[in-house]
DNA sequence: TTGTAGGCGTTATCAC
DNA sequence: GTGATAACGCCTACAA
C-alpha cells in the first residue's frame, strides 16, 4: 500500500494524496474527505524512506551516551549508570510529549563514529550527548558540519552555532551543599566524588573548595573518597576508602557529589558502625529517587534531572524549527534544598554548653 | 556525498561502489583497495533512507512501553517507572553489543497507534514491547501483517508466527518465595503488590496462594498493599495501607512481589516503629540495585532483568535472521535466592522454646 | 484546485 | 569483474 494505490483508489492524483497528508490547503474540501476517508480505511502510512529521500525531516532524536571511564568489561555502560538512565527516561518521556522518538545509542571507544553515522545517513534530525567529554573536536566538527547538538555538563561553553551548552551550576550547587554543611558549624568536611576526569566531579570539587576556603578554612585531601560516579556501589566504595584513609580523624560531615551514591555510603556508615547524623552529617548532591529511603533520610541539594532534560530538548527543537539560536549555552540554576534528616547542628551543641 | 560521487572519484560505476559497500565478493581486489580509500577518505556514509527504499533492512528496533494504568497527569510514565527504566537500560546495552539500535516509544492512549506506525513506515525492523497488555488483538494482527515483535510478561502463550512471548515464571517464582518464608517458620503472610489488570501481578499473587494452599494454610486477603508496582513510592503507599488495614494483627512475613517497592516498604516499616526482621520479616522478589542498602539488607529470590532484556533481543534477531522460529514461547525459570538479613527464622526459636 | 514530472540515493537484475 | 538500468515511495516545483 502506497501513496499511488491510495491516488487510484479515491481517483486522485499522488501529489494530492501527498498534499493531503502533508497538510497543505489548497484541497477541495471534498476531495480531502475522500482521500482522508480512504487513508483511514486502508490504514495507510506513508514510507518513511520515500520521505526522508524526498527531503522531508524525521523526528528521531538520537541520545549518546558516552562513558569512557566506566566501560565494564562486559560492554554493559547504560545499565550500570542509573544517572543515564534517569536522563534517559525523562528525554524518552519528554521527546514523547513533544512527538519525537528518542534513538538509544551507546558509544564506545571503537564505534565513536556511531555519533557520525547516525548523522550522516540522516537516522536522527538532532543529537543529546551525555557523559564523558569525549573529543570536542570531533562533536565541534559535527556542529560545522551542520549538524544539531545538545551537549550536557561537557565543558564551559560552546563556541559554536548548531551546539548547544547545556551546563547546570556544579560548581555554584557544591558551593551552596557545602555552605549548608557549615553554616551548620561543620568544620572538618568530606567528600565522596568521581574520577576527576569528569568535568561534573571537577567542578563540583572547586565548588566545595571555594565555599572552605571562604570560610578561612582549608579542604584535606584525605578527605576525599572516589568511586564509580554512577552508582550506589561507587558511593559504596568512596566511603570505604575514606574511611579507611582517615580512620583516626574522621570528618564530621560529607558531602555526596552525585546523590545516585547515597545508598552505598549510608550503608557504608552504617557498616563501619557510624550513625547518620550522630557521628557523621551527609548531605547529597543532584537528588535521587532513594534518598528519602535511606536510613535516615538524607538531606538533598536537589537539581531536576527531569529539568535538565527538558531544557535539553526544548532548545534542540528550537533549532530545529527555527534553524539557529540566540544563544547557544545555557546554564540551570534552580535547585531546591530538601532538608531531611541527615545534618547534625554542632552550632546548638557549643551555644548550649557554656 | 553520495555513492556516485564517490563512483566518479574512483572511477568506477555505482554499483561497484554498493556491491563493496555491501561486502559481496566479486570484485578485483584493486578496485576494492581503490574504492575503499575513496570511501574512507571522504568519509563517506550511505544514506539510510536511499538503503531502506532499495530494501535494506535498517537495525533499528522499537521498545515500546505500554502502560495504561499509571499514566500521570503529566504524561511522565517511563521516567516514573523503575522497572522500565532497567529494562529500557539492558536492552540498549545488550543491542549495542549486538549493533543494533533501540528506539524508545511511549504508548499511550491516544497514540497506541504509533506501534503501528513505526512499523508500517519502516522506522523499526522489529518491536519489544514491555509493560501492561493493552490489545492482544492488535498486536496479534501486527504479527500477522509479518512484523516482528517479542513480548514480555503479556500472556501466557503466544500462538503466532512473529509474536515471541517471553515470560518469566511469575508464578513458581512468588510460590518459591513464599515458600522461603514457610520454611522459615512464617504462617502468617502478606504480599506487597500492584494492581491486579497487570499480568504479572496476578501470576504472582496465585504463586503466593499455592504456596500456602500446599502448606494448608489460607491467605488472608486483607494482608495485601496494593501500591503502584512500578517505583519504591509504590512500596510505601502498599505498605502503609496494609498496616492500617491489619493494625492489631500484622503478618509476621512480607513478601514484596516487585523488588523497586523495597526501599519504600521497609521506610513504611521503620516510620510504624517496626524493626525489621524482628517484627516482621521482608522478602523480596525480582531483585532490586538497592536491596543491599536497605536497612537491613533485604533478601530477595532475584531475576534478572538483564537475563530477561537478552533472551528477548536474541530471540527476535534469530528470527529477524532466520525468519521463522521454532518455539515462540519462552518461559525463563532461573532465579538466584541472595540471602540477606531480613527473614526471621521462628523455627529456632519454636525449638529452642521446650 | 489538481495533475505531471523530475529527483532524492541506494540496491538488485541484467547484460557484457 | 564491472557497468547500465530499473525500481523503491515520496515530495514539490511547475504547468494547466
Amino acid at each position: 500500500m502506497n501513496s499511488s494505490d491510495i491516488a487510484k483508489l479515491a481517483g486522485v492524483s499522488r501529489s494530492t494524496v501527498s498534499r493531503i497528508l502533508n497538510g497543505y490547503d489548497d484541497i477541495s474540501y471534498e476531495t480531502r474527505k475522500k482521500v482522508e476517508a480512504i487513508i483511514k480505511e486502508y490504514n495507510y502510512i506513508p514510507n518513511s524512506y520515500g520521505r526522508g529521500l524526498a527531503g522531508k525531516a524525521n523526528r528521531i532524536i538520537g541520545l549518546f551516551i558516552v562513558d569512557v571511564d566506566n566501560w565494564s568489561e562486559d560492554n554493559m555502560v547504560l545499565s550500570r549508570s542509573e544517572v543515564f538512565c534517569d536522563f534517559l527516561a525523562y528525554a524518552a518521556d519528554i521527546a514523547h510529549n513533544l512527538c519525537y522518538n528518542i534513538l538509544v545509542s551507546i558509544i564506545d571507544r571503537k564505534n565513536y563514529g556511531d555519533i557520525r553515522r547516525l548523522f550522516a545517513d540522516k537516522s536522527i534530525c538532532a543529537g543529546l550527548i551525555m557523559g564523558d567529554t569525549y573529543d570536542q573536536e570531533v562533536i565541534d566538527e559535527l556542529g560545522r558540519e551542520g549538524y544539531k547538538i545538545a551537549l550536557h555538563n561537557q565543558r564551559d561553553r560552546s563556541e559554536m552555532e548548531n551546539v548547544i551548552n547545556v551546563n547546570v551550576d556544579n560548581e555554584g550547587f557544591a558551593y551552596l551543599a557545602t555552605k549548608e554543611l557549615l553554616k551548620k558549624g561543620h568544620r572538618k568536611i568530606g567528600m565522596i566524588t568521581g574520577n576527576s576526569s569528569k568535568y561534573t566531579v571537577r567542578k563540583r570539587y572547586h565548588g566545595l573548595l571555594r565555599a572552605m576556603e571562604e570560610a578561612g578554612l582549608s579542604f584535606d585531601t584525605i578527605y576525599t573518597g572516589v568511586g564509580d560516579f554512577h552508582r550506589a556501589d561507587g558511593g559504596y566504595d568512596a566511603t570505604m576508602q575514606l574511611l579507611e584513609n582517615c580512620r583516626n580523624d574522621l570528618p564530621t560531615a560529607l558531602l555526596v557529589a552525585n546523590s545516585v551514591m547515597l545508598p552505598g555510603v549510608m550503608r557504608a556508615l552504617a557498616e563501619a558502625g557510624l550513625r547518620v547524623p550522630d557521628d557523621l552529617s551527609v548531605i547529597g548532591l543532584t537528588g535521587t529517587k532513594y534518598a528519602p529511603y535511606t536510613n535516615p533520610p538524607v538531606t538533598e541539594l536537589c537539581v531536576s534531572h527531569e529539568m535538565i532534560a527538558s531544557a535539553m530538548i526544548s532548545k534542540i527543537t528550537e533549532l530545529l524549527n527555527m534553524g539557529t539560536l540566540a544563544e547557544y549555552n545555557i546554564t540551570l540554576k534552580q535547585y531546591e534544598l530538601v532538608e531531611r534528616e541527615s545534618i547534625r547542628d554542632l552550632r546548638q551543641e557549643e551555644s548550649g554548653k557554656p
